[in-house]
DNA sequence: AATAATATTTAGTCTAATCTAATCTATTTT
DNA sequence: AAAATAGATTAGATTAGACTAAATATTATT
């Protein structure tokens, strides 16, 4: 169907538009993909003729509807895989990554539906993100970062906004881990450090780069 | 590492291999990857530069070690993804070829290995092909087809030579499944046909062409 | 508003994997 | 052994996706 260049391109692409709203540049684009800007230009107009995104010239692109749905079903499948290898195999949520973006590209829907139904139609990744339905249907998370939290305000952690496999190792050695409940105890002032009191467990001081990539709902 | 491309030449050229003997010719293989003779002598100079095969102009080619241990591999990989598409998601066995054609390339000892050991260590895939372990070492089986057995012997049903769907639905609908005990009760002189006694259950009555794609071991 | 700095596109190459048409090599058949 | 046929290779072209260097557009700064 597509190749998984085109993929890659059309992943990257929704992740930006989330990220800085609507319209994509092609410098940011090959800064993600890792290629040189002419590449970007030369993909993406072929990607417009495909009419998987809009494209004028030196104004940016974005999404057609179509590039939409094919991104968001490339995200469900990574996610369901993520699942799947720290649920099944026991993976840890730091490894899985790289696993998943090869298996993304595995082309079948019913593989991924059957596969989503065997983990019991999870929500959520290892790593908290939420995982769209079949029909590309995200559910809206409303969580915000612990670092918008005032002393004494509290919260569940539900994810984060670091994937990178040091960040995750960081949580497990600071033995904070998705689902516990957050109290901020203190800011300090001078340095913006987070004194944490996770849920009836010990106390941990987290520096305001932790504090700004761990998510929070209530 | 190696592309699709290539891995998929190396299946291809080990299959030959075994079925033929020693050298593959071009045309053989360019039968069966679907392309024209002129880029299959492409693929295999570049191939025979990367030490994969070796090659003499018009005599032919074979793996080399390297190759031979790559196409093990993608052996492997493609039957214990097979097994787990049948064992945990439930497809049937007629289902799971080309989903396993995608899977089988996914690059990644750890995951294969994690894989392996959750469906069991299984020995055979859904099809009663054998799976080679994480050394590319193949379980010898020692079957023969059932057409070469006399009135009156028997044994079990471990595996067939021909995989397509159509096959496989027969044998659904005739009742015949891999493991079951067959007995030939009769051989029809004049076209052949088999009468087979099933442990226990029914009679069934096969074709020369059945018989001679049923994989009997004792 | 003019210049400087930054971002984007065009033009021309490169590689992997394919193709067709033409040629060459090997194997049969007479 | 010569001719006919089948099989394999070479030559030249194509496509997707990438590159570098040069040219153009856009945005920011004075």
């Amino acid at each position: 169907m597509h190749s998984f260049t085109e993929e890659n391109y059309l992943k990257a692409i929704y992740k930006l538009q989330e990220i800085n709203g609507e319209v994509v540049a092609t410098s940011a684009l090959a800064q993600v993909m890792g290629v040189h800007a002419p590449s970007v230009t030369d993909m993406l107009k072929r990607m417009a003729g495909k009419k998987l995104v809009t494209y004028q010239k030196s104004k940016g692109f974005k999404l057609t509807e179509r590039g939409r749905r094919v991104a968001v079903n490339i995200i469900r499948n990574h996610r369901l895989w993520e699942v799947f290898l720290v649920d099944k195999l026991g993976y840890r949520w730091d490894e899985v990554h790289e696993l998943a973006e090869q298996l993304e590209h595995i082309q079948s829907d019913s593989l991924v539906n059957k596969l989503d139904a065997y983990l019991g139609f999870p929500k959520s990744d290892p790593h908290g993100d939420p995982i769209p339905d079949a029909n590309g249907v995200l559910p809206k998370s409303k969580s915000i970062l612990l670092s918008t939290l005032k002393t004494g305000e509290k919260g569940t952690f539900t994810g984060v906004t670091d994937h990178t496999a040091a960040f995750l190792n960081y949580l497990d050695k600071a033995g904070i881990a998705l689902g516990d409940t957050i109290k901020v105890k203190e800011i300090e002032e001078y340095d913006q450090t987070y004194t944490l009191q996770l849920k009836g467990k010990k106390e941990v001081a987290v520096s305001f780069k932790v504090a700004n990539s761990l998510l929070i709902s209530y």
